[in-house]
This record gives C-alpha cells, sequence and structure tokens, in this order.
DNA sequence: TTGATATATTGACGTTTATCGATACAGCCG
DNA sequence: CGGCTGTATCGATAAACGTCAATATATCAA
C-alpha cells in the first residue's frame, strides 16, 4: 500500500523520500477544513460572483431592484443567491421601506486572500 | 419595479439615491464569473481543502498513498478528488513507477488571494 | 381595511456532486 | 509471459444545488 525501501528500490535511488513515517494531524482540522470548504462553496456560482462584482462598484447599499434586473434568471432565485452571500456573511441586509438593500461586508471579504494564502502553506508569505 | 421619486419619497429624504439610472455592464464578464466561479468550486469540499493541506506541508511532491490512508473515505472518492483539483491546475502530477507523486502548483494557488481580492472592488487595496 | 408593490419563502424538477463497489489500466517482478 | 500492486475510471445512488412558478410576507398608499 505504501512503498517500502523492498518494493520500490528506485525511488529509494532517488533522493525522494516519500515514504517517511506519514502520520500526525492533517493541516486543518476537521471544523477548518468545512469552514473554509463553506466560504468557497459560497461564491462557486457565476450569479454570485456578478452579485458581488455588483455591490462591490458601490459605496451605498444597493436596491435588490438595480440588481435584478440585470440578469435573465428570476426574481426568486437572485433572492435565494442574495441569502446564500447573506448566511455566509459576505453581505449586509438592510430594508427601506418595500425595499431591501444589500451591501459588502468588507470586512468579511477581506479575509478570504488571506484564507486563500493559507493553501500555499508556509510557501509565498507576501 | 424600481423605486422612483414618485414612489419612495422617504428615500428621498435621505441622501440615499437609489434610483441611478442603473445601467452599464455588470462588474465581471460572464467568462470571467464562470471562471472565478469554477476555481471557487474546486475548493468548495472540505476534502480536497485537506488535501491541499497535506500538500502545503511538504516541498517534494507526495504519493497518494500518503494520502489516502489520512482519510476514512475510499481510495477511488480520493482519486477523484485530486483529479479536479488537477484540472482546476492546482496541483501537479507525476508518475514514479507505479506509484503517482502530487504537488502543489504554488503559481496558480498564489493567484487566489489576487482573485479574492477583485470581489472587494476598489476598496482596501492592500 | 383594502389594494398594490417589493421581496422572501415554498414546492417541485432537472442537473450536478460526493460517494462507493467493481473494474480497468499501468508498471514492476518473478 | 503472468501475477501483483497502485491508481484511475465506470456505473450506480443519494444528497445537494440552481432554477422556476406559485404563494406568502411586509410595507406603503388610498
Amino acid at each position: 500500500m505504501k512503498p517500502t525501501i523492498t518494493i520500490q528500490p528506485d525511488v529509494l535511488a532517488g533522493d525522494e523520500s516519500c515514504c517517511a513515517p506519514v502520520s500526525g494531524p492533517l493541516a486543518f482540522s476537521d471544523d477548518e477544513a468545512v469552514t473554509m470548504a463553506n466560504q468557497f462553496k459560497a461564491l462557486a456560482d457565476p450569479t454570485r460572483i456578478q452579485i458581488l462584482g455588483i455591490l462591490a462598484g458601490r459605496e451605498e447599499p444597493t436596491c435588490v431592484c438595480e440588481i435584478t434586473p440585470r440578469f435573465t434568471i428570476s426574481q426568486p432565485t437572485i433572492s435565494h443567491h442574495l441569502r446564500i452571500l447573506r448566511d455566509a456573511d459576505f453581505i449586509f441586509a438592510e430594508r427601506r421601506g418595500t425595499f431591501m438593500y444589500y451591501q459588502l461586508n468588507q470586512v468579511r471579504l477581506a479575509e478570504l486572500p488571506e484564507a486563500a494564502r493559507r493553501l500555499l502553506g508556509d510557501a509565498v508569505p507576501a
């Protein structure tokens, strides 16, 4: 199952030691991995990327009524995507009368580059 | 459908002008949005996050036979996740005899923080 | 209160995804 | 060559997801 000295002499011939006793904990805890995966999952849809792109272009909260007509998909579906982004804490929601206004949660989004960087391990510290 | 002066005087009372003629292209092109979403989709699974975490801890390519036993899921499923990461160009594959070795594509992964930063728009330049 | 409008929720449907067992493929060894 | 072993692919299945039409909720206006 795991390459050993007797089985793979050619591997030993090189200086690659693939067979060091591989144990110890995973790089991320289970909870960490699930949390990171969920973050990325909330961004894993083109419509949600577009919505964030729209909100990113504005300083002020943006009315849903300005977002919906930019897409060909239905209003309930837009609402569904807004909820996913909201549940993931990537956007804020605010009522103004009948209208709903959404805004980027910049603090939350600012954590993303750091999360992405963790996937690189210790390399590339910049 | 869109709040107008006559319909929402209270909105006008504030200095929020939600109703500026909302047109122009989306912040991202369709292709861009799909590409970005696909990137995140490849990372939207805890097992794949863990696999990247394992590879991130090693300078040298890592044998599949060291990765698989760290999980409770089956070998074909691990292989499936490795393929997804490979198709997304996040890892390299290399044969050594019967064994397959995988390694982070650090250049590719280094693009991620920048992609994440784009979701913030012009804010938070750091 | 009644009606109108903006947004959210519900329920259903087709597609995608994660997973497994079974099998195929590839490289090594005798 | 034939057998063994590591990895990948295949086929099936259940769960999750994106989508829509229909409906519910909330707020304002008359």
